[in-house]
DNA sequence: ATACATGCAAACTTTTTGCGTCCCC
DNA sequence: GGGGACGCAAAAAGTTTGCATGTAT
């Protein structure tokens, strides 16, 4: 149903690249590295196709403060650790598990549920031991 | 050592009022309400305010797909539930469990964990019935 | 008194969109 | 061939910021 595109197809390649080896990028980071195969493609392209991709389900869009970050759909489950300074996110190795049943929660609220997701949210590495005055971000 | 100004007491007051009728507003829409007490309020200052009590760990800011929601800081691992089509945060009943230890994520990657968030995202009872086209938001 | 917060408006960033053209099915 | 996707550029939306002024301590 989806038209295959090229543009979609190499979206879709590089984002799986970089997500394997644990990078998950913005937009505009995917498309600096997308241009590198296809120098025309437009950055509302790769907007589009990730808007569609994520609501297919094919990837996760998670929301960093700023900015978002895109990482391919593995389980439905998986979490990310989200750093508050740099914006970075990070993979978790092994899934949290959680005391949540869907079923029970969308007969009560009748909510539908798509996605769990579970952000730990902090300070990476890095940034925990820069010195930040009230003025940094 | 935070100034205690008019305005940051209003926008806690009223962001407490909205949370405690389980509605989890927008910077504008805050804004909006709190106008209503103080005329000559800036946009900015809600802002402003808000991310500073953000960083201070008496309100949560939410992350939604377009914009952020806003809730007063009740426990250290509130869950939200967020409708992907109208944007609008829920509170969830009963907390639910993790199994997560802190202790050692933070020993073992060297991030500094500062909140955990669980998210369940899907759709609400009212938009989940509402036809869409590809065309809707 | 003075340093910090505010109001205002302009700027910035990220994301979306309208339109004419291209190309996948 | 036709409709959906693309490229381009402009616009929208949310948020941040510089500066002069006001105000909490």
């Amino acid at each position: 149903m989806e038209r295959q595109t090229k543009q979609r197809k190499v979206i879709m390649e590089e984002l799986e690249k970089l997500s394997n080896s644990k990078i998950h990028p913005t937009a505009s980071e995917l498309y600096i590295e997308i241009r590198k195969k296809l120098p025309r493609i437009s950055l509302g392209t790769v907007y589009r196709n990730l808007e569609d991709l994520s609501k297919e389900g094919e990837i996760v869009k998670v929301n960093c403060n700023s900015f978002c970050r895109f990482d391919i759909h593995h389980e439905k489950e998986k979490s990310h650790v989200i750093c508050k300074r740099c914006e970075k996110v990070f993979d978790i190795k092994q899934p949290i598990k959680i005391g949540f049943d869907k079923e029970t929660f969308e007969k009560e609220t009748g909510f539908k549920v798509l996605d769990l997701r579970i952000n730990v949210c902090g300070l990476c590495k890095d940034c925990k031991n820069k010195k930040v005055s009230k003025g940094n971000k």
